[in-house]
DNA sequence: AGGCGGATCCCC
DNA sequence: GGGATCCGCCTT
């Protein structure tokens, strides 16, 4: 049975495909190494009238294209000079709104990501460590490995995608401001950021 | 050609 | 609370 997530997942209100995303399986291969982190937290990016995205006003250059393509892509962008942060286009062609995948709970391939974070496998991190593997955007991409080589790969193929859990659990999902966007005026209020409540690795309580 | 600020993280 | 660090974008 095939659980990745098709196209038709993305192209839909990023709202609920940011909602949605919670608890599915980020899962990225190289060479032989596995990678899989459960979500736990995302933001909706709403386009051109959400003074928080980079497409607010229509803005289009060389960056943002890619959130005016198809749905089910990443879109990779560096951040502060040093890191970066993965998010998936969603909606329509020529619609250019995205998710950023906030937050992910190690899942598989916990040795990978201790060395890609702190350069020792998992049995030697201590607690902060621990908690600090992927709890946060550049956090994630860090453990990953995920950097702007893998900007515009397409969710829907088998390099980096998203899938369903075999069993998908309950859990509440908690509503709030987005982190990081007090420059937005009117717009840094709006609640856009989902995550699992009571998580471990969401990023701010 | 230059200046500036950022969807962050880490240490003090 | 502040520094790191550099690309993208806007202004000149």
């Amino acid at each position: 049975m095939n659980s990745k997530l098709d196209r038709k997942f993305y192209n839909r209100d990023t709202i609920e495909v940011a909602k949605d995303l919670l608890g599915k399986l980020l899962v990225y291969q190289v060479d032989n190494k596995k990678l899989i982190g459960k979500i736990v937290e995302t933001e909706a990016y709403m386009g051109p009238i959400d003074k928080a995205a980079h497409s607010y006003g229509g803005k289009r250059t060389p960056r943002v294209e890619v959130m005016y393509g198809k749905p089910g892509v990443a879109y990779i962008y560096l951040i502060y000079g040093m890191y970066n942060c993965f998010n998936v286009v969603t909606r329509e062609e020529g619609r250019p709104e995205a998710v950023l995948v906030r937050a992910l709970e190690p899942v598989e391939g916990l040795d990978e990501m201790a060395l890609n974070r702190f350069k020792k496998p998992y049995n030697e991190l201590n607690k902060k460590q621990i908690k600090n593997l992927t709890n946060g955007p550049g956090k994630l991409c860090m453990a990953f490995n995920i950097d702007r080589s893998l900007n515009k790969e397409d969710l829907c193929e088998n390099k980096i995608f998203i899938k369903k859990q075999e069993f998908e659990e309950k859990f509440d999902i908690i509503h709030s401001k987005r982190i990081g966007i007090d420059y937005a005026e009117e717009a840094k209020d709006y609640l856009w950021r989902f995550y699992i409540k009571g998580n471990e690795y969401v990023s701010v309580k």
